[in-house]
Order: structure tokens, then C-alpha cells, then sequence
DNA sequence: ATAATATAGTATCGCTTCGAAACTACCCTC
DNA sequence: GAGGGTAGTTTCGAAGCGATACTATATTAT
């Protein structure tokens, strides 16, 4: 099988995946509202940084968006830090609809991959992907366990490391971990030794 | 890497790839278009097959057809067999065009893959795909080699087998059998009498 | 044959979405 | 505190889409 069919292939499972958009009464721009904030981690949940994942403008997300808050889906709260910003926040009437996401079928059949088959398949797709926002100058968008501003400081005490993001100066809870964030940095794979880097988060 | 993650990632990197969509003054669903035509086989030239492959509706993939034409990307022929159908074949600028399709990132970046990792994940997009056509009922669009209809008649002649479509009634030149066919049905890999069929899956 | 039904494709309508640009409010630096 | 940058919203026009209705041709039943 050549590259083009390859290609096509990624585009054609995403397009019937994520198409039929009705489902539910929400477009598919919605639902992809939806599956973002729901992996975003605290620092990438507003509508600038959905924007730059979703490849789109301001202005459409802040549409999409409010949308969502009218139909409920979405609580709006403004930034302390930031008072310019806006941090959204899934309902739980968001989360039982994203049950029904038809992007769930995708999960599935991620899911039926041979485990080890999977993982070779997540670092092929992972690499494509950074070819591809490269030429495209998309940001990378990853998580905390490969970016380049994660650090941790186990303090020598066994099975007590805490983390911290060294661009935003904020410790991470460790389910936070898991979380898509805009500040990524595809840096270094692993955790670091001991030794904690300049300035300690507060 | 979990299924969510990585299924959220064929998603994102086909976005990327296809989207932003104004390259040459074309939009996502007009490259969708002429990509189709450029891979689709004789059988599977028409509108139709364009709409339930790209699953929308016949109304919308008509007009899209209609301003590729007017443009200049497309020509239109009335089928003879029947003359309610219509064929449409890429013109001369449209395969200068598509050399400069957004998507050729996509391309690239599957060129780009290890040999070893890439037919592994051919194999598992095909399956994922193959899940996830099937729970949303979208036909499975592959080409000959894998395909129920495909007949061989080697005649006993080494190099000198002829292929015929089974559910056409028709003959295949060889350089037919790479392309998608609307027709296609998943049946048996690799059929054929006790002979040599190519390379062993390695 | 003729009628009924199905299919390929097109045209039209209204709704939604999108991107661009203008605008407000806020932050930061000098 | 002035200037420039950023977060977010609003507005507007263009394009896309799906639903529906329509024409023309095929196919099947009677």
C-alpha cells in the first residue's frame, strides 16, 4: 500500500467518524468543542486556545462555543489570573452527552487494536502529526508526560514525586498529567533525575 | 497512549491535513473531490459514488462537481451503457493542481514512516476503518486486490494472468486493479489457486 | 406493452457555518 | 500613562450543507 493510499486512509476514517455530525442535535464543530475541553488540561481550556488546536479562527470558536453555553453544555468563568480570559468548563450534562459522540466508534475500533500493534500505531500517527502542524505551523498540542516544560522533583521520597510546569510556574496534580495542553513543547520523552530546575513553583 | 487519545489524534492530523482549505483558491470539499477522481476506478466516476464515498448527500456533491467543472477541473461524459449516468475525468490541469494539494503534507509525512512501521499501519488504519465504516453503515470502498469480485484466469500462461470484474462482467486491464471501486466487497485477501501470489505478509 | 417503481443526477430553498475585519476590554512594558 | 499586544466578541458576507422536489432514464411487475 503507497503513502497516498495511506494518506487517504487517515483522512477517510477521520471524515466518516466524525461526519454525520447530527447525532444528538450538535454539529460536528460542536462535538469537537465538546472532546476538547473535556481533555484539556486547566491552562488550555479557553476559546483561543481551542482556535489553535482546531485549526480555526477566534471568532468561529467563540461562536461554537457560545452556542454550547446556551444549549448548556459549557459554564463560563473568568480567568482571576487574566481578567481577559475565560475558562470553560463541561457540564455534566456535556459529559453524558459525550457518551454518544460518534467519535466513540473511532475509540472502539482504537480500541480492538492488538495491544502491541497500538502502540506502534499511536507513535506513527504521533509522528505524522508532527510533520504535518510542522509544515503547516500548526501548534503540536501534547501532554505533560513528553513536554519539554514538565518538571518533576521526587525529593528522594519513593512513590512521592510531585510535578510542576516550568512555563507556567504552577504545580500538576498527577491526574492532570493526562491533560492536552496548548503549551506543549515536544521536548525530551522522560522524567528527569532529581534534581529540581531553577525556581521552585509555589 | 490510550484508544481516546489516539483515535482524537486521526482526527486532529486529518483536520490539519485537509483542512485550511483555500490553497489555490479551492476549498476542502472541492480537493476531496478531485483526490477522489484521480483514485477512483472506472466503475465509480460518478457523482454518486463520489457522495456515498465521501459520505454526503448526491444534492451537495453535484454542486460540488458542478463548480469544478466550471472551473475547469473536470469534463463530463454521459455513460453509453447507461444513459441516465454520467462519467467525469480529471483534466490536465486539475493533475497539475493537485500536486499542490494541501494534503500532500499528509503524503509526505506517511512517505516519511520506517518501511517496516508503515505497512503495519496500513494494516491497522484498514482495520479500523473496516469497524468503523461498518457501525455507521458507510460502504467500504477498496480496491480489486481484496476485493469478492476480482477473477483471475492465469490459463496456465506464467505472467500472463487476466483479471475480470466478477460483479461488472467486465475485464480489468492491470493497471485497474489499484483503483477504489464503489463496488468493492471485502471478501478473501488473497485468493487464487496454488500459486505464487506475491510477497508473504512479513 | 404498459404501468409502477427505482435510480442517476440536478435545481432550489433555507439554515448553518465559516473566515475576515472591526471592536472592546484588559495586560504588559517602557 | 502611553503604546502596543492579547483575549474574546460581534457583525457581515459568502459558501457549504441537507432536505426536498424535480427530470430523465432503467428496471420490474402485471
Amino acid at each position: 500500500m503507497h503513502s497516498r493510499a495511506i494518506a487517504e486512509l487517515v483522512l477517510h476514517v477521520g471524515r466518516i467518524a466524525s461526519g454525520e455530525g447530527f447525532v444528538e442535535g450538535l454539529t460536528a464543530a460542536q462535538w469537537a468543542v465538546l472532546r476538547y475541553f473535556a481533555q484539556a488540561n486547566r491552562f488550555s481550556r479557553t476559546p483561543s486556545a481551542f482556535a489553535a488546536f482546531h485549526g480555526t479562527t477566534r471568532g468561529t470558536a467563540s461562536q461554537t462555543i457560545k452556542s454550547l453555553e446556551i444549549q448548556g453544555y459549557l459554564t463560563r468563568m473568568r480567568s482571576e489570573a487574566d481578567r481577559r480570559s475565560v475558562r470553560l468548563l463541561l457540564t455534566d450534562k456535556a459529559r453524558g452527552t459525550l457518551a454518544n459522540d460518534p467519535f466513540e466508534t473511532l475509540v472502539r475500533a482504537a480500541d480492538a487494536l492488538p495491544p502491541g500493534v497500538r502502540s506502534h500505531f499511536a507513535n506513527a500517527l504521533q509522528r505524522m502529526l508532527g510533520q504535518v502542524a510542522g509544515e503547516r505551523g500548526n501548534p503540536p498540542f501534547g501532554t505533560c508526560a513528553s513536554c519539554q516544560h514538565l518538571q518533576s522533583d521526587d525529593c528522594g521520597r519513593e512513590g512521592q514525586a510531585s510535578y510542576a510546569c516550568g512555563f507556567a510556574n504552577e504545580p500538576l496534580r498527577l491526574d492532570e498529567l493526562d491533560g492536552v495542553c496548548i503549551n506543549f513543547v515536544p521536548g525530551k520523552p522522560m522524567t528527569m533525575n532529581g534534581s529540581v530546575t531553577g525556581a521552585a513553583p509555589r
